[in-house]
DNA sequence: GATGAATGAGTGTTCATTCAT
DNA sequence: CATGAATGAACACTCATTCAT
């Protein structure tokens, strides 16, 4: 019964991660159950409390890692890049890649806000907010540099960030469009959205 | 203990779907237990069987019944315009009236498909193709007629319905904007994602 | 799987108090378990909980009902008696006959107070506060009456009753002593402890 | 990761009895889980298994050993008195002494009997049994000698343990009555309850 | 129709215990 | 000796569902 040869701990919970990933993807929170997910990693549910000590508690911390790391890679992604279009094609590629790459990552951080608690909740909804915040100032500095002319800010920016998430419900990898296509097409759809006349400058 | 005075079985129906569908708007299907659900009209749980006989057929007949009200009102709404351009209009106005009227319904309608058995998944899903037809059918209509040019028919239906569809995570009715000037901006905005150049035909 | 016939929810509690106290006089409150307690009445565990919402709240009505009952006797019992020693010797006889009678359930209310969540445990105290001061109340009359001396009237209390209610970790129904018998022994035993002359008055 | 510095095995074993008879006379037996015990004496669980093989063994271990000690200490503070009211004095002196400095050990001794095994049952009862036929020599003997007149050996005996042991239930170190005070209260209280003659032989 | 009482399969969680390191 | 990771049996409690009344 004890700890089997060459067994870790930090490798069991990146395995538990991923899997209670994919199953709160395809199931729901509330539709995954521990021993599923204990099973999917070959552990006992027992097991399963050594490295998850609250299901609740749990689903707050998955969720908030996902936006860290989004939030970290945006900082990194966007460094360096000034002119507000260039920013803006730059935010849709950068937006695009890791909503296909981590694609369930991303629809359970929309879908399961529901299920945390009052304090998790709050945790969560302000790394979203901080990243709204991004998508808001390049369009504000846009607009300052009278590169675009928004009615209003706030929608546009919602309306933006609306437009490129959804690609998260229809997206299959193995689809028809390459992602270097889809991003292409989104960055013109995103610079028409705001009005800015065509002729695409490659980021 | 039999019938109370002044009680019918329709309105017990109609006020039972009300509240699962808030319920369900605010817990998840998984998270609505029919015990509460039941005390949320005055019923015992015994007596709520008399009506919903089976809790996964009864998410299947809610989502289907929101679906068809859906497609028929779209009907009664686009009836009589031909022109691409003011179909669009049409179409955005009337999908941001039913979305904000109906924040509850279209939101689980979006949430809970994965909850269906496959079957009703199935019939929910056409439902929503058909629906996804028809702003597909306006987007080729507008091509044809030469009025926007798009790279990818298939992409600008897909990312006009994700624009238009987020904005039931965000809006609420006693917000700063009112119905009316949301249509207008999102109006604008669905023609600036197609690029057609402004100058806006009311309707 | 519905309601069998001629089953009823007050026979039913009862059942399930009984086999309650029987299981927490013989193992305790943390080491009964509801499969068990369930079995003992012919219920499946799911059943239990139409009756018994919570473990931990169901013993503190337990211990609560029980010392209620205790002092709704005691009151009954001691109705009518003015003189002192009477009442000490009538004292002596309830508390014998209720400790022989309810032996499980004068044991479980002495043995499972550190199993009570603060609240229950301040309630069921209270209670037993009444009980002892209703004994001291005895005591002080006695003294005042000068038909006994005491040189602590509160550790004299405690004495009596820790005395008399010793009696249930070792009486035996079926044992070698009548309840006669042994209520007279403490009968006799009290006044001495009390340092009354002997002579007793039958009560 | 070794044995630290400066720490010595008997050292744990007296740390961990002695968190263990804090937790149990807290909680109780079925309530004391390994974890928070190990972690009392800064321990994992797996390493309190060095020193504890067993919980339920332990238990039997831990109360033996208690009322071994009581035994040899009754031993050693009974030596040399014969006459049997200087007995009874000493006895009483002894005993609460013993219960008052002991008042943890004590209490579990008397409450977690029920959750020994059969055989640690078995030899803890006759440590038990051992005790009380001490007392029952002292109150022969006196009887023998005619220093008081008892209806009933056995039954006497068992009320004089109860007057006695009672005190663990509500003695207190820093309450109103000083150790002293409380053993001369006592002494006065078990020469009544004899029946004898006051006229303190103090001891 | 309405109700209270029943059921059984499940759910998150705990815990004594074991053992490779 | 100490530790972290494993196990499996148990536990309190939930819930969709059924049915005599």
């Amino acid at each position: 019964m004890g700890r089997p040869a060459g067994v870790n701990g930090a490798d069991t919970m990146r395995a538990i991660r991923k899997a209670a990933i994919h199953r709160i993807y395809r199931f729901g929170y509330e539709a995954m159950n521990l021993r599923d997910l204990a099973a999917d990693v070959n552990l006992s549910v027992g097991s399963l409390y050594n490295h998850v000590p609250q299901k609740q508690a749990f689903l707050g911390t998955l969720l908030e890692g996902i936006l860290q790391e989004l939030l970290l890679d945006l900082q990194t992604q966007m460094a360096g890049v000034t002119d507000p279009t260039q920013r803006l094609d730059r935010f849709v590629r950068f937006h695009i890649e890791w909503h296909t790459a981590r694609q369930e990552e991303v629809f359970i951080g929309n879908m399961e806000l529901r299920s945390l608690s009052p304090s998790q909740y709050e945790r969560v909804i302000a790394l979203r907010k901080t990243y709204e915040a991004h998508v808001h100032s390049i369009l504000r500095d846009g607009q300052k540099a009278g590169q675009w002319t928004l009615d209003d800010l706030r929608v546009a920016t919602l309306a933006l960030l609306s437009l490129l998430t959804g690609i998260s419900n229809w997206y299959r990898p193995d689809g028809r469009l390459s992602q270097a296509r889809l991003i292409r097409l989104y960055q013109r759809l995103a610079r028409q959205l705001l009005g800015l006349p065509l002729r695409s400058t490659q980021t």
